[in-house]
DNA sequence: ATCGTTTTGGAGATACCGCTCCAATAGTTG
DNA sequence: CAACTATTGGAGCGGTATCTCCAAAACGAT
């Protein structure tokens, strides 16, 4: 019925992510983008209607990966078991995606959030807000009633893990193997401090 | 003997961390850096040579500062002293200079690392010896002998009080006043457990 | 084979950024 | 007051990024 398409979003994407790894979200340009991914500069756009929902889609894609992830961990009936599940997830899926970890490493912000179109913002609003409530509920589940309470409990399971990570990435060394027990370990004497605390 | 100097290379390089403020390091141009210190496009290049030199200085002033009082931090006698004053210090550090704790929330290659003159860039390895060094030494007295109990000081002194301020900075809220002691606390929680493991 | 439909491709308009250059400027000195 | 000198200011050049636009291309349907 008409010319089929020739190139994949998803392809797009990976380029894009790739670019961020070297360069960061500046190096993510349209022209760059066509460049890295062997398309001429026009039909970026047929993808994607502007560089802002270009980056957008960059941050959504990393971003909602991680998190389904994430709150799965944190669905495990023993609220510790779930913090630690939810500790390694951080080590291990970012040690499996590299490149979308290093889109992590920035913020929503720096993807130029301000003029992301509103159903973009509204998927990150709502991803964000199912994640924050999966914290929150395993925060309650293990017995945590004030804010520093709560906070205690996201510095277990995203501060640590996620700042093992981040070291990692920023120094270029990579995530050494014994990362994700470090991470649960150092969680789990968090929590177990927080409980000897009560 | 001449004209006096007019601009405060100071007043521009706040100007500079408060750009990165709103938008980050790509937002830190030339032109808007002039715009935003009331100085003409021109005399800025009077104070730095260009634009890779002043991303150099931005970055090495928040660094040096925030890494000479860490490493004071960890100067004190007896070891779990030195890492609750190094973790204390992460986070008051960060409370008190808000705008150059924006800029560390990125990494020097993000602002242009790759393009720094020789001289900054044996100014950033040199700050990032010394401190490397005093948290290796902390480990040793810590009696940590393997790489993994080396990596777990470093989440206690850094990881954990970085990981706090970083969130907060990310959502916009402002650090609590109980962070210091939750930094704190967290990271000789996991020092404590890395002890029963011997 | 021809038509209709959708995708493609790339040249170019517009805007912004880094940077240069040099006349004008404003103290300091004799 | 006049001469000297380092600093200042802003117009403008070259390069690059975003985005538009429409003819050409590539397939399915008839």
């Amino acid at each position: 019925m008409a010319r089929p398409v020739k190139y994949d979003t998803q392809q797009l994407l990976d380029a894009a992510a790739e670019l961020v790894v070297q360069g960061g979200p500046a190096a993510v340009t349209m022209s760059a983008l066509a460049q890295a991914a062997g398309v001429p500069n026009g039909s970026v756009y047929h993808r994607f209607a502007g560089r802002s929902v270009l980056l957008a889609e960059v941050w959504l894609r990393s971003v909602e990966a991680f998190q389904a992830g994430y709150v799965d961990a944190m669905a495990l009936e023993d609220p510790y078991d779930a913090a630690a599940a939810a500790a390694r997830h951080v080590v291990d899926w970012s040690r499996c995606n590299p490149e979308l970890t290093a889109v992590l490493a920035y913020s929503p912000a720096d993807f130029g959030r301000d003029d992301w179109p509103d159903a973009a913002a509204r998927r990150l609003t709502t991803g964000n807000r199912r994640t924050l409530r999966a914290v929150r509920a395993l925060a309650r589940r293990l017995g945590a009633t004030t804010p520093a309470a709560a906070e205690r409990v996201t510095v277990a399971v995203l501060d640590i893990p996620y700042g093992i990570v981040r070291r990692h990435l920023r120094t270029g060394t990579r995530i050494p193997s014994y990362a994700a027990d470090l991470a649960e370990r150092s969680a789990l004497a968090v929590l177990a401090d927080a409980a000897t605390a009560e």
